[in-house]
DNA sequence: CGCAATCTTGATTTCGATCAACGAGTGTGG
DNA sequence: CCACACTCGTTGATCGAAATCAAGATTGCG
């Protein structure tokens, strides 16, 4: 792990340049007597959340914000592409949350320091930036959950597959090219699978011609449509969906 | 449902007294023109989430967030019990998510309004306390989300009545007595299971002596330690968890 | 009291997990 | 350079937990 600030989050060299990379401006905003600091991630390499409550800003790579049960069960909770914002996850009472790096990665890391709860308002926006970060996680973590509650293996798979290839995917003449570098059980482990079951189902994607591997981490989805069909998700706005009390 | 303000939040009559009930001070921070709004919800009636970000405070019943696909299947996203606040839950881009009473119920509404960015740090402790609530969002959602990612049957429902217990549960000499105001189909909404398995699994938990009932809805649990030990939950601090690369 | 919703229980089916084997790709050391 | 170990992905056979289908039993409400 590079523990070296990385070049464009600088302070120290007197450069005030936002963070090009970030979604949110967060590293400008944050008040300069904590530095953003640049991390890189190995694959499988994790940084525990416990301590202080912290945000990453994800440069390159993959990460997943995950959890381990007693017997190695594990959960990807969260995955995270260049752009996003991982966190903050505050430590939760009943099991640790771990941030892992499925690919090599470079974060950009804030800590918010343990007085976060008063600077939240020193600085309208920073609060406000906060706040959407906090409000994206729950939407975010919402949607999973009701995937994993009452989708089965197929619909999951394909749900995830369009989710990634909106985040990840190049527009080329003959689709949106994918390069998703995550294993299979890393996939299984986000969607509440196993690794057999994601690869028969993506076998099974494959015949019918939703999209072409390139290689097992590189995919090209020619038609995102259809492909998010399969998933039979409510859109805004179907106010009369019958209730069903069963 | 009554469109009157609730008494002990009823500002426009001159009084300023905090949200008593309320698990947060929000009430009292709220910039006065957008006064607390008391509603009432029988049991099955919703609130949609889609308008403004509001946020609301439970003071009675049982209240829960929920979405609903294509074709009916529901999933409750979250529960909350009197004196918890629900949401903000932003708009989802994909499925809407409404806010669903599970029995009836009393709620105190928050409208942020849309404007709520730039508002989020006039007053430091308004912006924190909504942090907080948007933070404790995430928790729950996360541990749910791993709950229906990888526990099985037996398990949820440990975890679930253990975590109801410690919510709703009064303590009595024989051990903590719950009112759990919901139906088994709500239950397996929430557990992402069907009604007839939660009656099942009730039945072995009831065998095991984990908890004796009294009526559906009504049981005492003699000791909440042994419901919990049935998930497989690894407790804070366990760094060295094997990773199972399966 | 009678109807409807809810809860329970049983029989059967099904989807995904488990167990197992194998091939491809990769890195290492002799 | 090749033999070996190792991980990863795929595929097949079998098993099992929960869903589904189908009656009954209980409860609660008009």
């Amino acid at each position: 792990m590079l523990e070296t600030p990385i070049d464009h989050h600088d302070r120290q060299a007197g450069r005030e340049a936002p963070c090009l990379d970030c979604a949110t401006e967060l590293c400008r905003l944050m008040p300069s007597e904590t530095p953003p600091r640049g991390r890189r991630l190995d694959r499988g390499e994790r940084i525990s959340t416990r301590m202080s409550l912290r945000i990453w800003t994800v440069l390159g790579g993959l990460v997943s914000t995950c959890t381990n049960l007693r017997d190695g069960r594990r959960q990807i909770v969260c995955l995270s592409v260049p752009g996003e914002v991982v966190g903050p996850v505050a430590g939760a009472d009943e099991a640790e949350i771990w941030i892992e790096a499925l690919a090599p990665s470079t974060l950009c890391e804030l800590d918010l320091g343990a007085e976060f709860a008063d600077r939240i308002g020193t600085q309208p926006a920073y609060g406000a930036a906060l706040f959407q970060v906090a409000q994206q996680q729950v939407r975010r973590a919402s949607a999973h959950l009701v995937t994993l509650g009452r989708l089965d293996a197929m619909e999951r798979i394909c749900l995830f597959l369009a989710d990634m290839t909106g985040r990840l995917g190049r527009p080329t003449p003959e689709g949106r090219l994918v390069r998703l570098p995550m294993g299979r059980s890393d996939i299984a482990d986000y969607l509440g699978l196993t690794p057999e079951t994601v690869s028969r189902i993506l076998g099974r994607v494959k015949k019918d011609r939703l999209l072409t591997f390139y290689s097992p981490t590189e995919f090209l989805v020619p038609d995102v449509r259809a492909l998010k069909a399969r998933a039979p998700l409510a859109p805004l706005g179907v106010v009369g969906v019958k209730r069903s009390r069963r």
